[in-house]
DNA sequence: ATGGTGGTCCTACCA
């Protein structure tokens, strides 16, 4: 420190890198709004979720057509469904199976160039989980309960998240009391109940993972990702939830530069009920 | 107040 002779600064300004997210719901009826987010928002690379059709129905050549060659897709008919839209190269994509159910619910490819060259990037969509927040009753409970377990103990095995690691998605848990509009009525609401958020925060420390969004809003501030089609007025009424998220490797959480929710496009026409969030990297 | 809306793909099922 002090006076030393500085080493020669191969690297004077860092690279921007953004990752977007965005729960889709039906790429094909929302390609229009996909193509808006591209050509005004230019991030490096988007992934999807809820596309809802099969692979060769996904309309691959319109989105290369927007300038994101690099397209890595796990559909299936109707329902789930995630993508990754790159305008970097990337390296073959790997699908995990989660429960042995064969639902696409996860992919992961590593960029092959570019600034965030040999950083891995997986792409999650969680199960909601029904209604009832009872495993004995609802299947569909107990289906998301052991998707996140199966989650947290293939991040502890397998070193997922090592280093140069980024995941995003839909993972349907809202953790944090200021994750919802209303912590207390919001206890008995899948989503939020205190299993769910118990096993949300043991998958993420199995990583162990860093909470990239909350490092640019406080815990004590709202934050939220969704907002359901059945307000009467979502903006008036704004009880949204932050189902959304982006974790990053310990390694590159000092890389995490900037957040964007971007709420406008829950009222941009025929709207996911999902906003995109954008996140930018100095790497 | 116990619905409300919006997807897929045709009859319910899912979010």
């Amino acid at each position: 420190m002090g006076g030393g002779a500085r080493p020669p600064s191969a690297k004077v300004r860092p690279l921007p890198f953004t990752v977007a997210t965005w729960n889709i719901n039906s790429v094909r009826l929302r390609l229009p709004i996909v193509a808006q987010l591209l050509e005004s928002e230019r991030p490096d690379v988007l992934c999807l979720q809820e596309t809802k059709c099969r692979d060769a129905e996904f309309p691959v050549s319109a989105i290369r057509k927007l300038g994101y060659e690099h397209v890595e897709i796990s559909g299936q008919k109707g329902y789930h469904g995630v993508a990754i839209l790159s305008r970097w190269r990337l390296d073959a994509a790997t699908r995990r199976g989660f429960c042995a159910k064969g639902d696409a619910r996860h992919i992961c490819a590593r960029f092959a160039d570019g600034p965030a060259k040999d950083v891995t990037l997986h792409n999650f969509y969680v199960p909601a989980g029904g209604d009832e927040p009872d495993p004995v009753v609802n299947e569909k409970f107990a289906h998301k309960l052991a998707f996140v377990d199966e989650m947290r103990d293939w991040f502890a095995a397998d070193g997922v998240a090592n280093q140069r690691a980024i995941l995003v998605g839909d993972l349907n848990i809202a953790p944090l009391e200021h994750d919802v509009w209303s912590h207390k009525q919001l206890l008995k609401v899948v989503s939020h109940t205190p299993v769910e958020v118990e096993k949300f925060v043991a998958a993420r420390a199995a990583g162990p993972w860093f909470d990239a969004m909350r490092k640019f809003v406080p815990e004590e501030e709202k934050l939220y990702t969704w907002w359901s089609y059945r307000a009467a007025d979502w903006r008036a009424s704004d009880r949204g939830r932050r189902l959304d998220h982006v974790w990053t490797s310990m390694d590159l959480a000092p890389a995490a530069a900037s957040l964007r929710v971007l709420k406008d496009a829950r009222g941009w026409d025929r709207p996911s009920d999902h906003v995109p969030v954008l996140t930018t990297f100095d790497f």
